[in-house]
DNA sequence: ATATTAGTTAAGTATAAACTTAAGCATTGA
DNA sequence: TCAATGCTTAAGTTTATACTTAACTAATAT
């Protein structure tokens, strides 16, 4: 038995909450990740690691000003998730 | 500078697939761990170890009926989830 | 009593995830 | 042109996760 190679999705993306956090500051609006980074405690390369994960599946895209990198918010993947989730919600209400 | 010690949320629960689909069958009904388990090419410890993480952010809970353990579905912890993804709707709309 | 069934617990392994520091690459500014 | 800035990429480490098989516990059936 094997288990599936890893690629990522968007549950998985999103159970991290470092990159929950980072996807909550980017709807004030895209911005360079020194400025996403600033609230976090640790290094830019591990931000600069989740945004990678973001982009992977599409929660973030990107666009080069200068020498900076604007990250956006890209929500339509979270529809699978609250696609997902509506399901559920017969059970509580 | 310290990672935070692991303990379980909701977030992580259903970022596994398996996990994920153990609660959609569960919404059929309460059942026992075999029954539950019989899609799943694992074995049957791997889908108790999953049920273990699942009842340990209240997502199921689960009652002695003989010898079965019959599993049931308590989704009220999913309202985190559904309250996160709640706020990016107005993104995609 | 003993075997069977239903499930968990224990122990071990492989892979993945989340970090770190160091090095590299553009772009801007002096 | 050289230094500084903004960020990524590379490489390595630690911890967590998802499994496995083997052993155990409890309940039922023979």
């Amino acid at each position: 038995m094997s288990r599936p190679t890893a690629s990522v999705d968007t549950f998985q993306a999103i159970s991290d909450p470092t990159r929950r956090a980072i996807l909550d500051r980017l709807r004030a609006g895209e911005q360079p990740v020194k400025q996403l980074a600033e609230p976090f405690e640790m290094s830019l390369p591990a931000i600069s690691q989740h945004l990678q994960v973001l982009y992977e599946v599409g929660l973030v895209s990107q666009q080069r000003v200068g020498r900076q990198r604007l990250y956006r918010l890209n929500p339509e993947p979270l529809k699978e998730i609250s696609d997902w989730v509506a399901d559920y919600e017969q059970f509580w209400q």
